[in-house]
DNA sequence: GCGCTAATATGATGGATACTCATTTATTCT
DNA sequence: AGAATAAATGAGTATCCATCATATTAGCGC
């Protein structure tokens, strides 16, 4: 029957999946734990339960091994990042979340950290940007683009900087915190969306504004209309 | 003579500093050119002119050498800053100088910026911090005491987030402007600035605030009293 | 079930490189 | 000058990445 030669592939597949996900973790751990010059090829093969020469089958090199370590970690940090981030709250408080998320991930696995910088380097130099980070940093420009969309967020808002400050600011702040082996502190946080404040379009406050504003034009329309009438008044005199 | 063996001395103390600094350069510049995995300390010592067993009569390892070379970095661009900032001038200006003399160089030599981060995975693994970068960043933490001693500077202003920010930033946004193929940008300076705005104390301002506020009140109220008055003089007559 | 073919796995091997060490060369001191 | 000390050398070693010829397994028609 077709569905047990079918089933026959699946299995087969399967297996290489299988397995494709045992190198991947194999040599997520080793990488994380001993670093990318600690790690051997034969200690990834050990680890993945195969030969050092099957590693070569799944990856053309360490280089490029290490890029699909790095690469699937931002990947599931995006997943993760989508589901942290509540769409149907403020913008500002979704920046919140996106970073409550972010510098948390950046402790908790700060290795992964280096890692990614480890990766960045291929060996043909131009500094390449790995495809999987540019679509965490997304998120982030969502974030943006949804404030733009719904004014809460200037137009003039300069959004590649904002960003720059938001991630660069988060990943110097997760080393800070375990330098001094420190746990997650929200008032990095709290400080960081502080520095965005001026860049949001406050709706009440604008009305507030509009308020005062035209309590001072009242007093001022009251006081012409009855310098006015003096004037007036004294003219007819 | 005492002078003559102490001359003797010299030369070959200089002698050996010359060799120290000629391994220095070429270190760094195989390093900067080939990347740490594409330098081999044949080519180093080649560089240098000197056999490789030399290399190791200077430096332990090539680790050694690597965290030498970005020390030697971090020192010079901390001489730099101190020229670049001029402590007479406003606090948030200085801070802009630094601001700017941090990112062209950043953009100027990004190899070094890799070189770094490789410099500080020690194989005895607690992310050590290295002693010169601590030093660089001291320069911006004067400015800050500086500001909150001239009373610039708010001082309940949180240093060490506000310093994270400060070089993460534009650690971020030099990558941003090599990815891109940009020059330096200067409103990059500027927007990150501008953000530390709410934790200045503006000197002038709040005095012309405070001098605005109650002149237009006191104005307004003072119209206010004259017009009820002349009013009810009117009235009584 | 049974060959045949293609796909997959293996580990011995080659080449490259960081680092060592016995030996050589230079320098200092008397 | 000559002994003693310091510095330099480069051949040798161990390690590791990557390859490739060989071995094993799976797919498939009969």
């Amino acid at each position: 029957m077709s569905a047990s030669s079918s089933h026959q592939k699946n299995t087969q597949r399967e297996r290489l999946e299988a397995r494709e996900q045992n190198i991947l973790k194999a040599a997520t751990e080793a990488f994380s734990a001993l670093g990318v010059d600690g790690t051997t090829m034969a200690e990834i093969a050990g680890r993945a339960d195969i030969a050092e020469g099957t590693l070569y089958l799944y990856h053309k090199n360490k280089q490029d091994l290490l890029a699909v370590v790095v690469q699937n970690f931002w990947a599931e940090l995006t997943k993760g990042a989508l589901i942290a981030v509540d769409v149907s709250l403020a913008v500002m408080t979704q920046l919140e979340q996106l970073a409550t998320y972010h510098l948390a991930a950046l402790i908790q696995q700060s290795d992964m950290v280096g890692l990614t910088y480890r990766a960045r380097l291929r060996h043909g130099e131009p500094e390449y940007q790995l495809p999987k980070i540019r679509e965490y940093v997304r998120v982030f420009d969502q974030i943006m683009e949804r404030g733009i969309n719904r004014k809460e967020l200037s137009e003039a808002i300069p959004l590649w900087q904002c960003r720059d400050v938001f991630y660069g600011a988060l990943e110097y702040s997760s080393r800070t915190l375990l330098l001094r082996e420190a746990q997650f502190d929200p008032s990095v946080v709290k400080q960081l969306l502080a520095m965005f404040q001026p860049y949001t379009i406050d709706q009440t406050p604008a009305v507030m504004a509009g308020q005062k504003d035209t309590s001072i034009a009242n007093r001022l329309e009251k006081i012409e209309s009855q310098l006015a009438k003096l004037l007036s008044d004294r003219e007819s005199n």
